[in-house]
DNA sequence: TACATTTTCTAGCAACGCTATATTATCTTG
DNA sequence: CAAGATAATATAGCGTTGCTAGAAAATGTA
């Protein structure tokens, strides 16, 4: 009897319709307007069915959050192959930062916004590790403690991110200031 | 009649009441215990008169941000002072990260809460350049775009804190990462 | 002392996250 | 196939939020 398979699949869908609507709305008009009231209207059901897939409104949030963790692992990746070295960093850098102002909501879902994720834990998901690893992949040739240079490079980026996207320094120079984090890796160990 | 003085004076001490009292709440409670209702009644006022004093909600957190970059400007101006060169950039570097991370709810109103605090624009607060002067002047001696290098500088200390406030590197190394950033600024231009 | 003006408070709106409870649909069984 | 048990969904509402219109009180002016 499949029929508790064809329930199990459509309770998952809707689930995907959830995050990807909310998604949607985040992207288009801010984490503000996706009110659960909102999100059921837009899947065509009552509110307490969202309660039914989620505990509550930050769980949704870290679930396009993990989608996130998915889509810049492969972001970045892309960005490696083909390139090594010194190369290899700065096209990471430089996808990195075009991947978080292309995507700010799913950007804020990941990094500002509350949410149960936890990376130094025990429990953590391996979509969090894999954006790391991405970014460790390049760094590794240049550095003797690779973690402690990955987790610089990481910090770096994502300040380049927000003070841009908050407006406070110049997204002119950019390019320079990619450059600058890159060398910071290449000169730094070995 | 120094009567309309004395109300001045008066309006001028209320709000700086509210001020105060939304920091204390924001760092003891986090930011969302800090509600209108709450902070009426700790001003021991009805909420309409904080409306009289500031357009809403969101004025009250930047007003508690101008404190925070006051603040940092004088912490990190502290930090350089007496040393040179090399020293003075890790010293400032380590006053950042220290301070950010014992006024993690100042630091949220700073640079995370939305408000309506711009920097790149004309009409900019001199308490946001200050702070970032601060940064500039240890900085100079090693490069020749100080703009680029504080920024990214800058951006590099940002992330570390966001990171590390997120629990998503290890508060263990902080010593060790900022010295590879100190590394950044020192070997890059010059 | 009576009036005008400014300041403050009371009371309430709309929207929020979330949930107890009623209702409907679905499956199991006599 | 109908009746009862079970699971899924919806209705309706609670408490809280930011914010505000209009009543009330305090203050200054004549």
């Amino acid at each position: 009897m499949g029929i508790a398979e064809r329930k199990d699949r459509q309770r998952a869908d809707r689930e995907r319709r959830i995050v990807a609507v909310a998604r949607v709305i985040a992207e288009s008009e801010g984490w503000n307007a996706v009110t659960i009231r909102r999100l059921a209207d837009e899947i065509e059901h009552s509110q307490p069915v969202l309660y039914s897939h989620f505990d509550n409104r930050d769980a949704i949030v870290a679930a396009v959050a993990l989608e996130g963790f998915r889509d810049i692992n492969v972001a970045l990746r892309e960005a490696a192959r083909g390139s090594t070295g010194r190369n290899a960093i700065k096209n990471v850098a430089t996808a990195y930062l075009g991947f978080a102002l292309r995507n700010p909501a799913l950007y804020e879902a990941m990094f500002i916004l509350p949410t149960e994720l936890r990376f130094a834990e025990a429990g953590t998901r391996p979509e969090l590790r894999a954006g790391f690893e991405a970014l460790a992949a390049v760094v590794t040739p240049f550095c003797v403690d690779v973690e402690v240079a990955t987790e610089t490079f990481w910090a770096a980026l994502h300040g380049l991110v927000e003070l841009e996207r908050s407006g406070r320094i110049r997204p002119g120079a950019r390019s320079e200031r990619i450059a600058l984090i890159v060398r910071t890796i290449v000169v730094s160990g070995k």
